[in-house]
DNA sequence: CCCCCCCC
């Protein structure tokens, strides 16, 4: 397979003052610049065959391609956008803000062409590659450092005020395209231009008068200009780069958060957030203090603003949960002018999922879902880890898949929440859990909308008022408990090792009711990495430090975490299980927090623990792969769920099960 | 500069 290089692709983008089409060049050399601060900048030659040029710049936030050894001399890419840049010195360079690899240099095999030096006319370029580059470009160097990150697990009360009431009924937006995965974590792809769609909003804020009269009636240049002179052209949310610091945007308020404090060992202050959207993507907005009271009243839901000179930065991935790489802060010199022309503005955008679809997802993705509320809880008040009161309701959705999913709603929303007349319910950014196989949670981010004015929402109502109502709907979310599925494959134990499951390739699965004949109390808790997410065994670092390798961090604590090694056994037979934290609490009844204290301050106490839960009788579903250690096999019983033997209801399946196969 | 997002 061969590539062309671009002819002229040199010229083309040094002299263009940005590009977003595709180039085809080969990389001739790279080096590293000096950086002050941030991240290490890379200036690379660049050849189209013909003519090269050295004043190209990596935007730091593809340094991976050259950290992961992916962009090395010789390798031919497609570069996809630049921005062109003149330094305070009036030399040029040539910002590549989005670009892949097409080949390999070893595919490559040398330089392609004899190319020669291209000397543009008019312009300085910083041709020299020799030259020092730590003047090179002038964007912040915080702002674009997608530096690692690792989540913070304390649980500080954070004084957050109830978010505000359910958001109705925004308009259809503009399909948005998220791009596919590539090197670049800019989005730009191209947004389709759709005409929005206005219609009369019920309950919407946005029919506050757009007839008020508005400080802002003419050019957004005015507004924003505090100093004389300057332009600053309109630009769309997915045009913002950390590169060009002179815009100004216009865009529609679609989520705003209260106001909320914080305290910790940083400092301590109040911030809001808000999310903006216009026909070419969403962004998050955050402001802090003096900013909260500058803004905070200004700032309505569904209205439009013109809003310039707030500090782009790179979006943390952990937390976002728009489609966007950047977000936004406010400062003592940010401006947001309303604008009474929402021409062009959508109010909401969302890529719902079908509900089957999320079968496929990865647990934790934040998606956009749409269905019939088929049947919803009452609302309950339950208590959280960390003894906050809280309402939660959870509705079932169903959609034109015929498949049915729970998504949680809390606070006000899950109050609020009517559903005795199966509204049409879309959540935007909510959060995929695996819980009970998968299930929705709605964040304090998400927007909740109850029969909202969009297009999935009208046919959906029609698909389930002409028939979708008979469907019953197999539910992604089993809250049904380990003994009642259909499909459960009992077993007794001798069954297990007589049928020698766990032999074959893949794992298998079985179910049975037995008894705990014995578990092991010694090196039954472990100290375990206090991150949220991981659960791996901690160095003690004997210096009050617990070293994680996984998150290659260490901490000044650890939590308790359960790995039991259980005797179980049925009339036939007996066999040894593992039970990992979620089990193992179930099991014995406490967690793993409380049995460790227990261990260190009362050791009766921790013992009999022990005791009560031996000869205790549950179903299992378990996992069974054969393992092999040092040319040993033996079989691996994994217990992935645990239920307390209700007799009534044991006989009342067991005569269930036992009709269905006599029949 | 926050990053809480809960329950089974």
């Amino acid at each position: 397979m061969s590539v062309t290089l671009t002819g002229g692709a040199v010229e083309a983008l040094f002299d263009a003052s940005q590009a977003d089409n595709e180039h085809v060049l080969q990389l001739l050399d790279i080096r590293r610049c000096s950086s002050v601060s941030g991240p290490p900048r890379y200036r690379l030659k660049m050849s189209d065959g013909q003519h090269f040029l050295s004043c190209f710049v990596l935007a730091t936030q593809l340094n991976n391609l050259i950290e992961e050894n992916l962009l090395v001399p010789n390798c031919v890419c497609m570069v996809k956008k630049t921005i062109n840049n003149t330094l305070r010195d009036g030399r040029h360079v040539v910002v590549v803000l989005d670009m892949e690899i097409l080949k390999s240099a070893e595919e490559t095999g040398g330089k392609i062409g004899n190319p020669t030096p291209y000397n543009p006319t008019g312009k300085t370029s910083s041709s020299q590659f020799s030259a020092s580059c730590s003047s090179v470009p002038a964007s912040p160097p915080s702002a674009a450092v997608p530096g690692p990150s690792y989540k913070n697990n304390s649980s500080h009360e954070k004084g957050f005020v109830g978010k505000s009431p359910m958001k109705a009924s925004p308009m259809k937006a503009a399909p948005l395209k998220a791009s596919p995965l590539k090197a670049s974590p800019l989005k730009a792809s191209p947004m389709k231009a759709s005409p929005m769609k206005v219609s009369p909003m019920k309950a919407s804020p946005m029919k506050a008068s757009p007839m008020k009269a508005s400080p802002m009636k003419a050019s957004p240049t005015k507004a924003t200009s505090d100093s004389p002179g300057s332009s600053s052209k309109v630009i769309s949310i997915a045009g913002l780069n950390p590169y060009q610091s002179n815009w100004t945007i216009r865009a529609r308020v679609t989520n705003k958060s209260s106001i909320r404090t914080w305290s910790n060992s940083r400092g301590e202050g109040k911030l809001f957030s808000f999310e903006i959207l216009d026909e070419s993507g969403e962004i998050k907005i955050t402001a802090f203090n003096n900013e909260v009271d500058k803004f905070f009243s200004l700032v309505e839901q569904g209205k439009v603003y013109y809003i310039t000179k707030a500090t782009l930065k790179v979006a943390n991935k952990q937390y976002t949960t728009l489609k966007n790489d950047y977000e936004m802060t406010l400062h003592a010199h940010s401006s947001i002018v309303p604008c009474d022309d929402s021409q062009g503005i959508p109010a909401v955008h969302c890529d719902f999922v079908p509900i089957a679809e999320l079968e496929n997802r990865d647990k934790d993705a934040i998606i956009d879902v749409i269905g019939v509320c088929k049947s919803a809880e009452d609302v309950s008040r339950i208590t959280t880890k960390t003894s906050k009161e809280v309402s939660k309701r959870a509705l079932n959705l169903i959609d034109t898949t015929g498949k049915v999913v729970t998504v949680t709603l809390w606070g006000e929303e899950a109050e609020k929440f009517d559903g005795s007349r199966q509204p049409v319910v879309a959540v935007k950014g909510a959060r995929l859990s695996d819980f009970g196989g998968r299930s929705l949670s709605a964040l304090f981010s998400s927007t909740v909308m109850v029969n909202p004015d969009l297009p999935e929402a009208f046919s959906l109502r029609a698909w389930y008022d002409q028939g979708g109502n008979a469907i019953d709907g197999q539910s992604l979310t089993e809250t049904r408990s380990v003994g009642s599925g259909s499909k459960m494959n009992w077993k007794t134990l001798s069954d297990v090792k007589n049928e020698q499951l766990g032999h074959g390739e893949k794992a298998d699965y079985f179910s049975c009711l037995a008894t705990v004949l014995y578990i092991r109390k010694e090196n039954c808790l472990y100290q375990a990495c206090p991150s949220a997410d991981c659960s791996k065994k901690v160095i003690d670092q004997q210096n009050g430090l617990y070293r994680c390798e996984k998150c290659n961090r260490e901490f000044p604590n650890f939590k308790n975490r359960l790995l039991l090694s259980a005797n179980l056994a049925d009339f036939g037979d007996n066999q040894w299980v593992t039970c990992f934290q979620e089990t193992a609490e179930i099991l014995l009844g406490h967690s793993a927090e409380t049995l460790g204290q227990l261990r260190d301050t009362d050791e009766a106490a921790f013992d009999e623990v022990f005791q009560k839960t031996n000869f205790t009788t549950h179903l299992f579903r378990n996992r069974v792969k054969l393992e092999t250690y040092n040319d040993e096999s033996r079989v691996k019983v994994i217990v992935m769920e645990v239920e307390q033997v209700d007799h009534r209801e044991y006989s009342r399946r067991l005569l269930a099960n036992i009709r269905k196969l006599a029949s």
